[in-house]
RNA sequence: GCCGAUGUAGCUCAGUUGGCCAGAGCAGCUGAUUUGUAAUCAGCUGGUCGGGGGUUCGAAUCCCUCCAUCGGCUCCA
């Protein structure tokens, strides 16, 4: 007998062998009907691996990370058996979960997968689900295994076979489909009960673009219709959201092909809403010891070679700008680290003037490759929210510190209430691709570590994703309905003052190095505008919003009482406007709902009699009558609670 | 850059197998209406059918090419 303890702290007692399924069936039918894996002692397995000895048990449905990931697993083999059945000779390549379902990468060799086939793959995938195949595990030698995908004529997975050692192959075969997994898998292909295929798109075989295209077909399935349903309804919400529609609905921002790919341009609305973003965490940072700085939009080459831009990134950059006659070399400004660092060698520095603290909102150009720009979130120029301060070592992690307190308050102030810090480090397998040696390293990681565990930061740790000259902490949110996003950046230098030989002078009277703290909370205007229309569905908080009010004369008569009204508000410093066309009120509201200005105020007889506003608030509706003072009261008292002052 | 799809008026979209001066709604303009909480009525303006080339008696429709956009891949200082 064994002793299984559940994660309530329950132990139960079974006889050896006894597998995750059958203990759910023990608890009660309803649970085992859901259990798609196991975790054993903090292994994910099937659920119908025997188990041998005590165990702390977790039963994993689709509300677990883990219970969906593998039932998305195997949906991917159902899938892939479905397109074999369909497409005969297919070749295979690798089929995992991801965030939101699944993909194969396949070679159909000549052949191509349109819209059109969906459906029939679909229902082949639901036609096999309904024979409920078990996913059956074997081990099998690594010759018999390379015998087996030799004879399938399977190049893409004798590849991986070349990777894998003997003695930890396993195969899990379900129905007519074998593949090469090392599983765990869900019972049986019943558990399936929808399927929705997403689309199709080009991959290159392991990722690399010397490789042969694939076509990866996208997949998501679910044990109820129903969660399929409301999937699909979440993503028409996303689509709504989409920033690019709303850009355009909302008159903020515009794309050319004259001007140029990826080069933003902002309409009047959008150009205001982006300037009173600037002036809010302007103000924040003068409070917080920043000073302004501004520097060009072109840079001689010699700087960005100074810096290690160039080695790195020259050749995939706008191509520099030549004098005519010297024969000199411009970069357009890619980033501003090495203009501030300038600045900061621009007058001797004692350690007693520091830290230092550079702001500016620096307008960069960056080519991206044609198929990475997206709206605004991917663009070839776009203004920072950067900033570089220089400090002494031992000040570095209150410095830290201080900006993580900046992003959160600028997070706060935007409704950002789910993030997550990530600490970008090296990749450890491969670091040429950084400049610096081990020990300025080193130092790095530990501010970065030490400051996120001093403010109690939830983080994750991400290798590889490091700039090049120092690792970061890079904030990832959560928006409204759920998808998560990279916003603000810090991170922690010691190369770049090395580069350019910055220097302090210490209380010794010897020459030291400053350290260098790079930081962004916005990352990027373009982007966060961009993350900010897609989590607030277009409808900007309060104090940000291009238009707060307008004011709706019931007709023409009241055009001038309006006019006065608008007046009153603006010395509150409530902004909008009047909507003087001459149209039915009912027109008016309607599209005053759609531009989504939050508050209407209707004015007719009554109100100009009375010196009063009828108050509509977006998506809500009628909130009565108010004198304009009350109401002006109302704005600005919500305002105050959204933005606390910086401190 | 690579794979796939798309491109018709400022916006959203129709346009059957190639065939009369290319259509609608919204927006815009003009006029009427002077309005009470999500669309007043009428008239009008507006299109190199993404650009270029080709096939054809005839091309928005078929072919080639370039450009842009979308979904991915790769990349992201």
């Amino acid at each position: 007998m064994i002793n299984i303890t559940l994660p309530d702290g329950s132990v139960r007692t079974y006889e050896k062998g006894i597998t995750a399924l059958q203990v759910a069936q023990s608890i009660s039918e309803g649970l085992a009907r859901n259990v798609l894996a196991a975790k054993i002692n903090g292994e994910v397995v099937d659920a119908t691996r025997p188990i041998n000895s005590d165990a702390n048990l977790v039963l994993l449905t689709m509300n677990d990370l883990e219970g969906k990931s593998t039932l998305w697993h195997s949906s991917a083999h159902l899938m892939a058996e479905a397109i074999e059945a369909l497409y005969p000779g297919t070749k295979f390549g690798i089929g995992p979960p991801i965030e939101n379902g699944f993909y194969y990468d396949i070679d159909l060799g000549g052949q191509s997968i349109t819209q059109d086939d969906f459906k029939k793959i679909e229902d082949k995938m639901l036609e096999l689900a309904r024979k409920n195949s078990v996913y059956l595990r074997k081990e099998v030698s690594k010759k018999d295994a390379i015998a087996y995908f030799k004879e399938k004529n399977d190049p893409y997975k004798l590849d991986l076979l070349e990777n894998l050692q003997d003695g930890q192959i396993t195969f899990y075969e379900q129905g007519d489909f074998t593949d090469l997994c090392r599983g765990p898998h869900i019972p049986n292909t019943g558990f399936i009960k929808a399927a929705k295929i997403m689309n199709v798109a080009g991959a290159y075989w392991r990722g690399d673009e010397k490789n042969k295209m694939l076509t990866r077909i996208y997949a998501i399935t679910f044990t109820k219709q129903k969660d399929l349903t409301d999937y699909l309804v979440l993503l028409e919400e996303a689509k709504k959201r989409d920033h690019r529609k709303l850009g355009k609905e909302l008159e903020l921002f515009t794309f050319s092909e004259k001007v140029g790919m990826g080069l933003p341009l902002w309409l009047p609305k959008g150009a205001a809403l982006r300037e009173r973003l600037v002036q809010f965490l302007q103000k924040a940072q003068t409070k917080s010891g920043y000073q302004q700085v501004a520097t060009p939009h072109i840079g001689n080459k010699n700087l960005y070679i100074t810096s290690g831009h160039y080695e790195k990134y020259g050749a995939d950059s706008f191509q520099p700008i030549r004098t005519p006659h010297e024969g000199e070399e411009f970069f357009l400004k890619p980033m501003n680290c090495p203009h501030h660092c300038e600045i900061y060698k621009a007058s001797p520095k004692s350690y007693k003037d520091l830290p230092v603290r550079y702001a500016e909102f620096g307008t960069v150009y960056r080519y991206e490759q044609a198929g990475e720009l997206h709206g605004l979130t991917r663009v070839r120029g776009f203004t920072q929210d950067d900033a570089h301060l220089f400090c002494r070592p031992d000040q570095v992690k209150e410095e830290f510190c201080k900006v993580i307190d900046l992003v959160l308050y600028v997070f706060r102030a935007l409704d950002f209430n789910d993030y997550v810090a990530q600490i970008s480090l090296r990749d450890p397998e491969n670091k040429t691709k950084y400049i610096g040696s081990d020990e300025n390293w080193r130092l790095a990681e530990q501010a970065i570590i030490e400051s996120a565990e001093e403010k109690g930061l939830k983080t994750v740790v991400e290798y590889g994703e490091a700039a090049f000259y120092g690792p970061k902490l890079d904030f990832m949110v959560r928006d409204a309905i759920g998808r998560k996003w990279q916003l603000g950046t810090i991170q922690v230098d010691y190369n770049l003052p090395e580069r350019f030989e910055l220097e302090y002078t210490g209380s010794d009277n010897q020459k030291h190095r400053p350290v260098m703290i790079h930081r962004a909370p916005f990352g990027s205007l373009e982007r966060f505008v961009a993350v900010l229309i897609e989590h607030c569905a277009g409808k900007f908080p309060l104090w940000l919003t291009p238009e707060q009010v307008t004011v709706l004369p019931i007709s023409e008569k009241y055009n001038d009482y309006a006019k006065k009204v608008l007046e009153l508000l603006n010395n509150y410093d409530i902004r909008g406007l009047v909507d003087d066309r001459n149209e039915k009120i009912g027109k008016k509201i309607r599209d005053t709902e759609l531009k989504k200005v939050p508050y209407m105020l209707i004015v007719g007889e009554k109100e100009e009699a009375e010196n009063a506003v009828s108050v509509r608030k977006q998506a809500e509706g009628d909130l009565g009558s108010f004198s304009v003072e009350e109401f002006a009261k109302i704005i600005n008292d919500e305002i105050l609670n959204r933005v606390q002052v910086f401190s």
